[in-house]
DNA sequence: ACTTACTTGCAACACTGTTGCATTTTTAGC
DNA sequence: GCTAAAAATGCAACAGTGTTGCAAGTAAGT
């Protein structure tokens, strides 16, 4: 679904911000960080950047990836809603380029982490990200 | 061994504030948010607190154990070094207190991690602590 | 006690994130 | 397409985090 269409099935009203944000986050390989997407969005007030991330946030279409030194980075969601989230990948920081990949992992790691009481397990990593160091 | 010492093992100067910080993470049950620890240490200008924490962790011997809405906690590390870190636990924000605990994790998931490509693994979780959901 | 190197406190600054409010835009009904 | 209500935006102001430069103060070896 593009970014209008999702818009529309979570009954937000479409606006330019909220298409540029999707659309951004949608094209990138990993997920962004807010300076890079204020940048990106120049056009817009920052206020308005920030509350959008907060709106998308909420409703389950984007989330917070990771965040260090003060810096958060935003990536879209696949498979999520407001009421349950599928988080399951971990997020890798890299140490060369600086950017942050979602990657998926393993079934048997996913049990283990299953088997914790706790909710919002949230795994993050550095090392070097499949751009920087191809397979 | 105490924070004096601990601080002459490691060639650091022994200064008030740097024994106070060791003293406050070493007497709490959980890691500590920057800004409790400005408030407890208010004697001190809060510059050289924010110094102060980053001397300790370029040494070892404290860490950032979790970071979350540009909060950040500090912990004190036990058997890490300049070169080598043993955070084999992972961080659990209380919903209940707003706290911040280190949990030992078990030997499977420890494997389980250890054969991720990465470094600097860490993970975070969500729930009730033991003082709020004693077992 | 002296000296040197390190540490502290202060002022200033940049960045992140939030709030209130007036203005503008979206959307639904006609 | 026009209108009205609701929602989103832009702007100004603010609080908190974290950093830097520099002068003054302190720790530690001789």
């Amino acid at each position: 679904m593009n970014s209008e269409g999702t818009l529309r099935h979570f009954n937000l009203r479409k606006t330019k911000i909220r298409i540029a944000v999707l659309d951004a986050l949608a094209q990138s390989a990993g997920a962004l960080s807010y300076a890079v997407l204020q940048e990106r969005l120049s056009e817009f007030d920052r206020t308005t950047l920030y509350r959008t991330l907060l709106t998308l946030s909420d409703y389950g279409l984007i989330h917070k990836a990771y965040e260090e030194n003060g810096e958060s980075y935003y990536a879209r969601c696949f498979g999520c809603s407001d009421q349950a989230h599928n988080h399951e990948h971990l997020h890798l920081k890299c140490s060369s380029c600086g950017g942050v990949e979602c990657i998926e992992i393993s079934e048997q790691l996913k049990r283990n982490l299953a088997q914790l009481p706790f909710q919002e397990i949230n795994i993050s990593a550095k090392g070097s990200c499949s751009t920087c160091a191809p397979v």
